[in-house]
DNA sequence: CTTGTGAATTAAAACGCTTTAACCATATGC
DNA sequence: GCATATGGTTAAAGCGTTTTAATTCACAAG
């Protein structure tokens, strides 16, 4: 089945070559007339552009690229879901890559969709110590959901930020002693502790006490640390929770109730970064915005930023930009929030968050 | 930065553009000094083939396309995982399109991937009833994870085959009262659902109890109706509940757990399609293998058989494939099995299933 | 000293498109 | 009416590769 090309279209609709070109590329260059005919020569046909081809020519491809570290990994499913959306709102495809854990595979994923002429880049960095030597990027390249120290423009979550909202919220809550629960070997954990210490600084009458979950942050990880802080003696029993991950919050609500004890009466419970998949907890869980999908946004918007900027002035005299996705807090049923009445606990929660889609599983 | 090209490589090696181009695409062409010079010209210029250029020139592009419906849809994840690794395994690239569970878009990627020339394309196809009509393509297609009735080869899970070792499991442990649970509007589910009533018709003495679990599937749901079973006077109470989710399954444990019942003593839990994310209940959930990874890893050898045929005969002359990935069952705590002593659960879970690294979640 | 052979290299022809510049009507201004 | 725009269209020149056919070269055989 030899492939129709362009010039058969031509053919078909009596034009030349050129004008199909430019009745696909600049409309308004052709007439209207021409245009239907052309359109409708493409439809009999089952036209097809040789994007290769077009690549070549044109020396762009309205296609973006997104590199992830994996795609399970916390915020990768919501970031590619917010840069999805973001390129489709601003006519770009996005095509991603999957490094699979393995560094040198993400840097390759990057070079290939480089010489696939891709516009530019995203890279959520497989996580790690040392940055890779930069390479020489031949389109513009933005890192996402990185601690700060990227060789280039960043956008990042303010973990710090989301760490001292919960903190804020439960000391407003007349907490007296709060466990923080996490993986805290991770970067991500380590900011999002040091902003609960740091608001905590202030009130030195509130004890704090932090207990490592583990390598898995499962929430099986999280109800075991529940059942044993609420079988505690009375006194030693701290009366909040903060899970460094929703999905150890959740585990921690589990086995708190599974002791007896009340949430949110007995036990305030708290997660971080808005996990979609900890929804579904018997008690609804106050939680921070989720950055992910935020971070997928805005890197796009950044990246389509410096594109339009490169075609100006060559890349290199171009300041590295930095952007924070502020967080914001998420009240719930396990702090007390008061629930929404006349709703079910997932319109509920689908209320609270835009991207709710994001949770639907299967 | 004028970006490097072959010409500029094939100079600085002090050889033409077309031995450069050979020591590329087929090293054993020129002799091993040669290459070496050019390597090193390579490597001094930092030269990045142009990608579109060689897709033109070569008419293939040693990249396959993978179109999901959604990032988050139960299985994509791991099928995009199982896909990845065996692509790489084959030494071919692998690029993804989201659909974002827009049939029309889904379509749209897939006949854009075709215009990219990749080679082969593995469609996931939008959840729907009717199946789109038959583009033409221009590249060997593998659909995944559909029921029968699709238009091409597939790769499919046998979904009633699941229900079925797990109601065969339920089965030899001597329940009386099964409650199945699960959103049973779903074909997925239908079909699991069918696989557990077709063992029990053979068991008549056995009460069979269907109940929705609304449009979400999440934990939340499984938790209430786990409670309310569990509340019921004894003589209506389930001995065993089967989540036709494992997410479900999971939410049903903790419902159960919380009015006092012991899982697997008064009651066992099963669930379906073994999801990482489900791991980390209370008590080890009884589930069968995920199929997810499998059909993709099956879905590129599928479809490398069908480019490796194209070549030698025309695609339409083809017949028609249907794969099944099989299911097996994994016993664990919640309906009875022996955990293995000296290990933490998450060990004892790892073990159980190939690809546990899908499930570490950050 | 031819001639033949095979391996290594090269020159040149695609690949299918975009884009530039040239072209041609037809409409506009004076 | 003649020059001047103007909107549409076309011919032709690339874009950076791969690949085919031609060329060169070294060496062995006759």
């Amino acid at each position: 089945m030899a492939r129709v090309r362009i010039g058969d279209v031509a053919r078909e609709a009596g034009v030349s070559l050129g004008t199909v070109s430019n009745a696909l590329n600049h409309p308004e260059k052709v007439r209207p007339e021409t245009r239907r005919i052309i359109d409708e020569a493409i439809e009999r046909l089952g036209y097809l552009p040789n994007q290769s081809a077009r690549m070549l020519a044109g020396g762009h491809s309205n296609v973006l690229g997104l590199v992830l570290p994996r795609l399970n990994h916390g915020s990768s499913l919501q970031i590619a879901n917010g840069a999805l959306t973001e390129a489709r709102r601003h006519g770009y495809n996005l095509i991603m890559a999957n490094a699979n854990d393995d560094k040198a595979l993400s840097a390759r994923s990057a070079r290939y969709l480089m010489g696939m002429q891709v516009d530019g880049i995203l890279v959520q960095p497989v996580p790690s110590l040392e940055w890779e030597p930069a390479a020489t990027h031949t389109v513009p390249v933005v890192y996402l959901d990185v601690r700060s120290g990227s060789p280039g423009s960043y956008v990042s979550a303010d973990n710090m930020g989301q760490g001292a909202l919960i903190a804020r919220h439960l000391v407003t809550h007349g907490t007296e002693h709060i466990a923080v629960i996490g993986r805290t070997s991770s970067q991500h954990m380590k900011l999002r502790l040091a902003g609960i210490q740091d608001v905590l600084s202030a009130h030195p009458d509130i004890e704090l006490e932090v207990l490592d979950a583990g390598e898995w942050n499962v929430s099986g990880d999280g109800y075991s640390l529940g059942v044993s802080l609420m079988q505690r003696a009375p006194g030693e029993r701290p009366d909040a929770i903060i899970g460094l991950t929703d999905v150890l919050a959740a585990g921690a609500i589990g086995g708190a109730l599974s002791t007896g004890a009340r949430v949110p009466d007995d036990l305030l419970v708290a997660g971080c970064d808005g996990n979609p998949l900890a929804w579904s907890t018997p008690v609804a869980l106050t939680t921070c915005s989720p950055a992910g999908y935020e971070i997928g946004r805005k890197g796009i918007q950044l990246l389509l930023e410096r594109i339009a900027a490169s075609d100006a002035q060559p890349r290199e005299t171009q300041e590295r930009r930095e952007e924070v996705v502020r967080p914001f807090l998420l009240p719930r049923a396990s702090t007390g929030a008061v629930p929404t009445e006349g709703l079910t606990t997932v319109e509920n929660r689908a209320r609270s968050i835009p991207e709710f889609n994001m949770g639907a599983y299967l």
